[in-house]
DNA sequence: ATGTGC
């Protein structure tokens, strides 16, 4: 990235002071080197976003933040609709209310190991994965809309796993504020017959090891122990999250300059919030955030029925669920006054720091859990929202490792067959549709997950507590 | 991300 304009103010964040019609100034929390590595389009989407009306302190952006559609991905913007604020349906992103759940197993490594070939085989037998995969279960209208309103709550009323399990779920599982009538029957049908399903790209689910724990209390407040086996699930809200966002898309760039709004790109297309199409696009998002939290729980039902054939002795409960895809209306201090504001974050996890009301009780005195998910190679790691994440990005933190390489490119350079059988090589078992799909997502296509944590952690957004070793993926 | 798209 081309530094000039930039002021690095602490070791790992960059301010660039609002210039032309920015609003705001644009902040990127990075060290020096992921700040070089970082794409030029990255400090021109978010210094965009700094222009949007009635946006809040600054536009940030994450450490793994890339070009984005509009938005970068690792972007965060807050938005006071009593001040013109807007949502934007690129700040949200296609893939609405995408997010990871932890699960544990209750499992030790040792126990895994045996197992591990018939657990990657049964998971992917149980699972459906990649592009346009479909399920088990169609809904009929009446049940979609329910579906639509209820989230991971409606799952559960369903028999799709337990009460206890939506504790551990952000909103307890059901989003307020769904409006399944602004969600077009295109969007609906489309997701008829895709409820518990993976998707495609980067989502994965995975069988992962704790290899190395660096924050003993929040390990122990998770439940969390070295060689302990959990799953993560990365998925979102499949076929209708994008298609909602691709109608809204259209709507809100064709009604942008009625309502006096200048875009600086066609891809930030946006509405104010207190207008009726930023209203429709909010029920709509919202509806899509529940269908994303009930496509993760009903997996989390298919997880359990593949690890009860295998490994009976497992006892698979939830440690968190948590989007990172959103927009959603919180309330932060802005200059020592609580303001109530439209938070966006696109391809940043929510990081609600210790003491926030809105964690569960037993997790409220540590933080949120944050769950990043690195590539099938690398590994994940396990983050607990910082106390100073609410005062440096609205209580947010990085996503991701973020990808070094675009698809295509990653397509010249790797065959799935080798990336499988190399992974193979090191204990790491992957079951996939696609080998396409594999090769786009070799491990060498994405950034040092590692060096991304570390500077979440050192900028104050969220602090390490474990590390997650891959055992099996199963991936779309 | 996606009933993948030039």
């Amino acid at each position: 990235m081309e530094l000039s304009g930039w002021v690095q103010d602490e070791a790992y964040r960059w301010r660039r002071p609002p210039t032309g019609a920015m609003r705001v100034p644009a902040v990127i929390y990075a060290s020096a080197a992921l700040m070089a590595e970082m794409d030029d389009k990255v400090a021109e989407q978010i210094a965009n976003v700094a222009t949007l009306p009635g946006i809040v302190e600054a536009a940030y952006a994450m450490p793994d933040a890339h070009w984005g559609y509009g938005f970068p991905i690792g972007g965060v913007a807050a938005f006071d609709p009593d001040l013109g604020g807007v949502v934007s349906a690129g700040g949200v992103g296609f893939d609405i209310s995408c997010g990871v759940r932890a699960l544990h197993t209750g499992l030790r490594v040792g126990e895994l190991r045996p197992l591990k070939e018939a657990l990657a085989d049964t998971l992917f037998g149980e699972v459906p994965a990649g592009v346009g995969s479909t399920g088990a279960i169609s809904l009929a209208p009446a049940e979609m809309d329910a579906m639509l309103e209820g989230g991971a709550a409606w799952a559960v009323a369903r028999g799709y796993g337990t009460s206890a399990d939506l504790v551990r779920v952000e909103e307890q599982g059901r989003m307020a504020g769904a409006l399944p009538d602004c969600v077009s029957d295109k969007a609906k049908n489309r997701q008829r017959r895709e409820m518990g399903t993976l998707g495609s790209g980067n989502h994965y689910l995975e069988v992962q090891e704790v290899s190395e724990i660096f924050d003993r209390a929040a390990a122990a407040a998770f439940g969390l122990a070295q060689g302990d086996v959990v799953v993560s699930i990365h998925c979102g809200s499949r076929g209708l999250g994008h298609q909602i966002g691709t109608e809204f898309l259209r709507d809100m760039a064709k009604s942008a300059a009625g309502f006096g709004i200048a875009l600086p790109d066609r891809e930030l297309a946006c509405a104010p919030l207190t207008s009726p199409v930023g209203e429709r696009y909010l029920g709509a998002m919202r509806g899509a955030i529940n269908c994303a939290m009930a496509n993760r729980q009903i997996i989390t039902h298919l997880t359990r029925a593949a690890f009860a054939r295998i490994a009976p002795e497992a006892e698979l409960s939830v440690l968190y669920d948590v989007s990172h895809n959103t927009c959603k209306l919180e309330e932060h201090q802005v200059g020592g006054v609580p303001r109530r504001l439209f938070v966006h974050r696109k391809g940043a996890t929510r990081a609600f720091g210790p003491g926030h009301p809105d964690l569960p009780s037993d997790l409220r005195a540590v933080g949120q859990p944050v769950m990043i998910g690195g590539s099938m190679g690398t590994g994940s790691y396990m983050l607990v929202g910082a106390a100073t994440a609410g005062e440096r990005a609205f209580g947010s933190a990085c996503h991701g490792a973020g990808r070094s390489m675009s698809r295509h490119q990653a397509l010249r350079t790797w065959r799935g067959r080798a990336v499988i059988d190399e992974l193979a090589g090191r204990g790491i078992l992957i079951r996939s549709p696609s080998y396409r799909g594999v090769a786009e997502e070799a491990p060498g296509a994405y950034k040092d997950v590692t060096a991304v944590v570390d500077e979440a952690d050192q900028a104050g957004l969220a602090r390490k507590v474990a590390r997650l070793k891959p055992h099996v993926c199963v991936k779309g």
